[in-house]
DNA sequence: ATTATCTATAGATCTATAGATAATGC
DNA sequence: ATTATCTATAGATCTATAGATAATGC
């Protein structure tokens, strides 16, 4: 029943990425230990070896998850080098992330559950935040290596309060006008003259 | 142990308003019905004679949530005729806000969580958020009775997705500079030019 | 007679732990 | 000898239902 060590490191891995998808289904409170482990090919009295409590592995799949939506952010901006930012919000502010809960971004699956959270959860999204600011800096001209600015968060509000918005209604044509009126919004927050001339 | 209808209605009156609080603080899935119905100061077994389901207290929870959120809005809103949104803006996107769960928008509450849900827990949020719409539209100067605009859209969306944020991260520097950097983007999205002329 | 609430319970599920097992790693 | 996983279970909690009770409403 022992398995070796690297194998043992894989099925903690796995346990991994399968939490930070059913989490980002059902949210932390919608799921059990069970199931988890059985969507890692596991018996769930092996949990406990792995992981400290519940809330360990809610703090480990989060932390996952940002970072393989933020290495989604990366390779969708790669593919359009001259305007990273239409090719990250054309994903982002679309129907299809819309209906795609399990692999979407898990600030709109997971923030308003996240609030609820303990601190290491909430520190795993606190890093995952802080690289969508600065890739988001980046793309709308920060300075290398500079606070993040409040062009950049006031997009990435826009962007995940628009999803949000967007699944938590019924109606497939207001979900469609709010991301594409956020889109419109992003690309003239992203256009339009820096933060300082752009109000009072 | 029967009480009069006017007292049922009452009883009932109160699960759904003590629902809409705890649901707000620990989400749908995070408490139980006995916990509500204690809240109420009933117990749990007179549960099923007032509603069909958990799914059913939770969309009429839901709508209780958001039809008195949006009366905040307005009475806000009333205290300052000239700028309602002004008004709106520095309530909501405010670290009060942030730390008041309970109380707060139900939408950066449980808008992740409504996801999850049935029809009609999305119809109660789908009618509250046409509501805010409305609002926002008459403060960014639509036409009345109009079809919502980008705009206020665009608004909502800034609004909702900072607090979620701000919510989620453990940083409250951070969290305050979120908040700053919606207020700052809305009141420009809401001086500037109409979405025509904002872009392309 | 009707019915809102109560007590009690069914049956499922939840997190967490205990002890057995069997393969690894020394 | 160590340990990753397994089976089994403790103890709590969950949604939902059944039947008793006692006050209302006719």
């Amino acid at each position: 029943m022992r398995v070796s060590r690297v194998q043992a490191e894989e099925n903690r891995r796995k346990v991994i990425d399968v939490a930070s998808r059913l989490f980002r289904e059902h949210g932390f409170d919608g799921i059990g230990l069970k199931d988890l482990m059985e969507g890692a090919g596991l018996t769930h009295g092996a949990f406990y070896k792995q992981f400290a409590s519940k809330d360990d592995l809610a703090a480990q799949a989060s932390r996952r998850a940002l970072e393989s939506a933020s290495g989604r952010w990366s390779a969708a901006a790669a593919e359009n080098p001259q305007d990273p930012l239409a090719a990250v919000i054309a994903r982002f502010l679309s129907m299809e992330h819309r209906a795609e809960r399990v692999d979407g971004c898990p600030i709109v699956a997971l923030g308003a559950d996240a609030a609820r959270q303990g601190a290491e959860v909430k520190a795993s999204f606190e890093a995952g935040i802080k690289e969508y600011l600065q890739m988001l800096g980046r793309w709308v001209g920060d300075a290398e290596g500079e606070e993040p600015s409040g062009k950049a968060m006031a997009i990435l509000s826009t962007m995940v309060g628009a999803v949000v918005l967007s699944r938590a209604v019924n109606d497939e044509q207001l979900s469609k006008q709010l991301l594409q009126a956020a889109a419109k919004s992003v690309v003239g927050l992203s256009a339009g003259a820096g933060q300082k001339g752009q109000l009072r």
